[in-house]
DNA sequence: GGATCGATCGGCT
DNA sequence: GCCGATCGATCCG
């Protein structure tokens, strides 16, 4: 764990998991690998929460799957969506409610690989190498994955909501205006 | 620019 | 067996 105050803390991840989804926009998601550090600014997320929200991996119970969402506020939970895209979530909330919010883009800040593209949930793990070997780690005291704030400065009207991305099957929650982009 | 469609494969609805 | 919190190529206009 690097010596370092802005740390996102598990108080920061304890919250309604659509309070967090806003409050990540702005912050820089830190992945340390091979000696290498690369950063990047997030930039959209998605919520989802609870059992009873159609969209979520919840909604048909625990399985050994997505267990980690009911984990402590501040556990990666991390999956393999289609076969073969890795997709980075953030568990929110209280103990054994399963709740995260899904990171969908970053901006790369650091240790750009030009080859490698960020935009899109799938993509942007692999350019942070983050893959399921992490899912369940704590981010709030693994030095290999966290979320620091520098601060940036995020002017509220610039956050649009909007209803979640691929989840035609949710019946009516699919509108939700569960989506967060920062301009 | 937006719409559509096939690839691909792990988990279980 | 079937389906999916996607991606990228391809088509149309």
């Amino acid at each position: 764990m690097p010596d370092d105050k802005n740390i996102l803390q598990r108080e920061f991840y304890y919250k309604d998991t659509l309070i967090v989804a806003k409050n990540l926009l702005g912050k820089v998601l830190v992945r340390e690998a091979d000696g290498k550090e690369i950063k990047g600014r997030i930039l959209e997320t998605e919520a989802y929460v609870g059992e009873s929200d159609k969209a979520c991996h919840a909604r048909h119970g625990k399985t050994k799957r997505n267990e980690v969402m009911w984990k402590e506020a501040g556990h990666a939970y991390i999956y393999m969506c289609m076969g073969l895209h890795n997709l980075l979530n953030i568990v929110t909330e209280a103990k054994e409610f399963p709740a995260a919010v899904l990171i969908r883009k970053i901006e790369p800040l650091s240790g750009m690989d030009p080859k490698l593209k960020t935009y899109g949930p799938g993509n942007l793990t692999k350019y942070l190498h983050i893959d399921r070997s992490l899912s369940g780690i704590d981010i709030t005291k693994s030095d290999q994955l966290y979320i620091i704030d520098d601060k940036y400065d995020i002017i509220s009207k610039n956050i649009i909501t909007l209803p979640r991305i691929g989840i035609d099957y949710a019946e009516e929650d699919k509108e939700l205006p569960w989506r967060f982009v920062l301009k």
